[in-house]
DNA sequence: GATGAATGAGCTTTCATTCAT
DNA sequence: GATGAATGAAAGCTCATTCAT
C-alpha cells in the first residue's frame, strides 16, 4: 500500500469504515449477531485490520447504527416536505420506519448489548423529525393540542413496540398492512380529544 | 439440608426455585444478561446447586419469565373486573404493564437471546386479557368499531415499545408520568374515528 | 430401620453390595457409562447410601468386574469338565466368552477409565482356567507341545481383539458364527505346528 | 507470528498441527485421556490456539489416528512386497502393528470415546493391506482355503486383542517376544486345516 | 496500514463426592 | 444406616482483543 496523502487517507479511513459499517449491517440484519472473525472474512480483510477503525466492537456498532440513522433521516428530510398534509408527513414518515425495521431488524434489537448505556446520539434523529412534525401539525391546528414532543414519543414507541412484537415472532413485517393499522390507531389518537377527560 | 419430611423437601424446593429466579430477575434487571456464576455467587451458592433446580439457563430464564407472566396475568385477573367502564379497565391494565416493566426491565428485553423461537408460554397472557377487554368494550359501543385484536395488538405494542425506549435511556418509568401520557393517545386512538377515511 | 445383629448387619451389607452391583452392570451393559445418580435412582435409594457400601465409583466398578468374573469362572467351572475331549473344553470356553461379552460389552471396554492401573483380580480368572485347559490337553497330547500360558494367552487375547473389533463397530456377537470362526483358526493353532520353523 | 508469506504460512500450520498432534498423542500414551487444558499447558500455548487448529477435541482426536493410520499404512506399503513368501509379509505386517502399538497404546483405545460411531477412516487401513496378503497368500496356497477377509480378521483381532492386554496390564510390548509368540500360533492357524472337522 | 496467530477470561455444564441431619 | 442438597473442580468451547512483524 503506497503512501497517501494527508487527504487521501482521510479518504481511504472514511471509505474504509463505511464499507465496514455497511457490511457489518448486512450481516446483522440476516443473521442476528455477528463475530469480528466472520466479519473480517467477509470484508476480506483481517481481524486486525478492522480494529485499525474502531477502536471496539460496541464502538463498531455504533457507528452503524449512527450510518443507518443518519440515511433514514437523510430520506425522511427529503421527502417530508413541511408544505403537506400532516397526515401525509406521519404517513411517509410510518412507511420510512417500517422499511427500515424491515432491513435493520436484527441490528436494531440487539444493539442495545453493546451499547447498554445508549450513548446519545447525533442529531437530528428520526424522533427529532417526527417531533417537528407534530409541532407544524399541532401550531397548524390539523393535529389536536397537545404536547409535540410526547405525541411524537407516543407514535415512535408504537412504532418500535410493533417492530419488537414482529421480531418475536420472527416475521418481516408486512409494509403495506403494518401502515394501515398504524394509521387507522395513529390519526384518531392525534386528531381528536374524545374522552380524555379523566 | 438433608432429611426434609416430603412436605417440607417440597417446600424448600420451591423456595429455592423461587429465591434463584427472584434473584435472576433481580440482576437482570440492573445489569442486563447474567451469567451462572455470578448468580451462584451473589445467592451464596455454588454453581452446580442452581443446576439442581434448572436443567440449564434456557429452563432458568422460562421460569422467571413464565412466574412473572403469572403473577401479572393473576393480577390483571383479579383487579380488571367486565363491570367496569371500558375506560377504566384499560387503565388497571396500562398500570400493571408499567409496574411489571419497572421490575423487569432487562430481562423482559433479552428473554429472546435464551428463547429466540419465542415457545408459546401458558395462556392466558396479558395480551390474550387485552383482548377480551378489547371485545367488551366494541362490543358494547364504548369503543368505536374495530378489530379488537388489532386494537389489542396496537395498545400493547405502544406499551412496549414505550417500555424499550426507556430501557435504551437506561430509565425506570415515571409510573404516573407514563400512564398519563399512555391514556391520553389510546383513549382517543379508541374512541373516535376522526380522520381515518384516507 | 431396625437395629441388626452383627450376622444380619453382615448379610444386610452383602445383600446390598451385591444389588448394587448387579443393577449397576445392567445398566452398563445397556447403556455404557452410568452416573452415581442414575444407579441411585434405579436403585431407588440416595446417592449417598451407595457410597456406605463402596468407597467411590472406582471401587464399585472393580467390585463389579469381580462378581461377573466369579460368575464366569463358576460356570466355567461347572462346565469344563476335564474327562470332555481338549477341543469341547475349548469350545465350551469359548462359547462362554462370547456370551459373556454379550452381557457386559460396555462395562468391559469401560472398565480401564476407572481403574487405569487395572488392580489384580482375585484367582481364578477365565484365564487361569484357559491355561489349566491348555496344560492338560498339552499334557495328554491333543494339543501340540507348546506353553500353556502362552497357548492361553493368544487364544484369550484372540476373543478379547475380536469382541473390540464389535464393540467398535456397535455390534453385539452374533454367537455362533463367532464361535465357528474363533473355532476355525484355534484349533489348528494348536493341533498342527506347520511351518513354525523360521 | 503474523505476516508470513503464503508458504510460510501453510508450512507453520502444518507444523503446528503435527506439534498439537504428536504431543497429544505422547500425553495420551503415558496417561490416558488429556484435557485441552493440560495439552496446551505441556504445549506451552494458550487454550484457545489448539482451538485455532482443530474445531474440537473430536477433530484432533481424529487427525492423530488419521496421522498415525497413515504413517502405519504407507511404511506397510513399502515393506510388504507382494513378491516376499506369505509368511515373510505377514511377519513384517505384525511387527509393525506391535511398533505402532507401542507408539500409542492408549490413544489406540480410548479414541471410541470421541469417536463413538467410528467414522470410517480414509483407506487402505491396515486391515485392507492384511486383507491383500491374505488374498495373495491363499490364492498362491502359501496359506490353507480360507475366506481372506475372515483370515484377516482374525489375526487383526489377536493382534488387537493383545495389544489391550497389554494396556490393561499397563505394559509395553517386548517387541521380539510379542512378535515371535504371534507368529508361533498365527502360521499353524493359517496352514493346516488339522482338526476343523467338528 | 495490514496482518492473523495467539491469547485468556469467560461461558455453560457435568458429576463424583461430602456431610449435617 | 439413610438421606440428598450442596459442592466445586474440571471439562469443552467461544470470541473480542492484542501485538510482533
Amino acid at each position: 500500500m503506497p503512501r497517501l496523502s494527508p487527504q487521501n487517507k482521510e479518504h481511504h479511513t472514511a471509505v474504509m469504515r463505511e464499507r465496514i459499517c455497511s457490511t457489518f449491517a448486512e450481516m446483522f440484519a440476516s443473521d442476528g449477531d455477528v463475530s469480528m472473525e466472520h466479519l473480517a472474512e467477509r470484508l476480506g480483510v483481517a481481524k486486525g485490520t478492522i480494529y485499525n477503525y474502531f477502536r471496539d466492537k460496541s464502538e463498531l456498532t455504533s457507528a452503524v447504527m449512527e450510518i443507518r440513522r443518519k440515511n433514514m433521516v437523510e430520506l425522511m428530510e427529503r421527502t417530508i416536505l413541511p408544505e403537506l398534509p400532516a397526515e401525509e408527513q406521519l404517513a411517509v414518515f410510518v412507511r420510512i420506519m417500517i422499511d427500515d425495521f424491515n432491513l435493520y431488524r436484527h441490528l436494531r434489537m440487539e444493539y442495545l448489548r453493546y451499547n447498554p448505556l445508549a450513548p446519545v446520539p447525533s442529531r437530528p434523529r428520526p424522533l427529532d423529525i417526527l417531533e417537528q412534525i407534530m409541532e407544524r401539525s399541532i401550531a397548524s391546528g390539523e393535529f389536536r393540542e397537545n404536547d409535540p414532543a410526547e405525541a411524537a414519543l407516543f407514535i415512535f414507541c408504537s412504532l418500535i413496540g410493533k417492530f419488537r412484537h414482529l421480531l418475536r415472532n420472527n416475521q418481516a413485517a408486512d409494509p403495506e398492512y403494518e401502515f394501515r393499522t398504524m394509521m387507522n390507531f395513529l390519526i384518531p389518537a392525534l386528531r381528536s380529544n374524545a374522552g380524555t377527560e379523566h
